[in-house]
DNA sequence: TGAATATAATAAACACTGTTTAGTAAATGC
DNA sequence: GCATTTACTAAACAGTGTTTATTATATTCA
């Protein structure tokens, strides 16, 4: 009775293969112009059989939500060698920064379109977004144990940290940062200096 | 030849009928399912009328969008008698804070969603956006000047400031504060809490 | 092996969306 | 009173996500 773990396989295969399709097409022409439709073309099988896959759009994109979380995640372990919390906490910030600035579309998806968020409503809990606060919450607890940062409750010091890269990062996804009249390259370096000014203010 | 500006006044007329049942639809269902017909319905006109007065969706809510940032600016300006800097500094970031937790469609469309930017592309300048932000910027300059705040560039800070309190607002309203699993009263205290931490570390 | 059943895929339709075009009815100018 | 401009709309176009009924293929079992 191997045929079902086969038809089991080929079905992953197949789901696979729609979630490459979708991330290809979302990459190159953003969220919207990415339609149920143009996946199928591009996998050359009819819109119907995608929903044979997935329940609907929100589902497919919240895998690829979760794949560029892996992403992230990845570039953020970079860090784990680093002893010092405090410096620890610089590289990661800078990271998740670059990380934004370079993927502005995975960027969105993750953290700022609704589309995911409706689909982790039916979920209970964020699994993804829980991992990578997690790794910001360990590693303020570090830089708090040994006082690296001034004293504060722990969960608000990191929706702190969180909500100022996020801050910046989403201003300049979205193009609100216009407002400076500067070219994006020198936008790019205000964001980063701002960073800096603010890890300093929050060191003891 | 009064007729010329009868009908000059009709036409401002019809815009403004436009603007608030889209307004008014938009705040009761939000963006997406406010449609041309919808809008149409509602008015009790055809769609294709409403593109005699506006050259597409995105040209509506801009205008609703500018709105909003009247509304914004307004309540901003409600702390213009605060001589102390620093202390106003602090109330433009509650009131800031506030208006966006109050008003999420609001300000969804003035510092998250695409759509409006579209249209301020074809503008060369952020007209509304400037405004508020050179609030900030004069607010900065003066708590710099009394040396209120840490020194550093006006911009840099300024960028600093706006940042981190649109990370904390937009990260609520698209629903990213739910990994803190708390209430949303409780969220909303960490929010506040937040805020005066940023502005302690900010003092000199 | 052959008939019955289960699975996979799809064409076509449904109910929407923003937007354009062609045509009608009313107001205006002369 | 007639020609012209203006205001409006029905219908169509080209999309969207999603569902349903149908067909073709693969699998099971007698």
């Amino acid at each position: 009775m191997a045929i079902k773990e086969r038809k089991e396989r080929e079905k992953q295969e197949m789901r696979n293969l729609i979630i490459e399709s979708a991330t290809q097409l979302f990459l190159k022409q953003g969220y919207d112009k990415t339609s149920i439709r143009s996946i199928a073309d591009d996998i050359e099988y009819s819109p119907a059989t995608i929903y044979l896959y997935f329940k609907d759009k929100d589902e497919i994109f919240y895998v690829i939500h979760e794949n560029a979380f892996d992403l992230l995640d990845k570039e953020l372990r970079q860090h784990d060698a680093i002893a010092d919390p405090f410096e620890r906490l610089g590289a990661l910030g800078r990271t998740y920064m670059q990380f934004g600035i370079e993927n502005p579309d995975y960027y969105d998806l993750m953290f700022i379109m609704r589309a995911p968020m409706e689909q982790i409503k039916n979920e209970e809990k964020w699994k993804a977004g829980e991992c990578a606060f997690g790794y910001l919450l360990t590693t303020l607890a570090e830089c708090l144990e040994q006082k690296k940062i001034r004293p504060a409750d722990l969960h608000v010091t990191a929706i702190q940290v969180w909500s100022y890269v996020h801050g910046l990062v989403s201003l300049y996804v979205r193009e609100r940062m216009c407002i400076l009249m500067q070219t994006d390259e020198i936008t790019r370096q205000i964001l980063h200096s701002s960073f800096d000014l603010f890890l300093a203010n929050l060191k003891t």
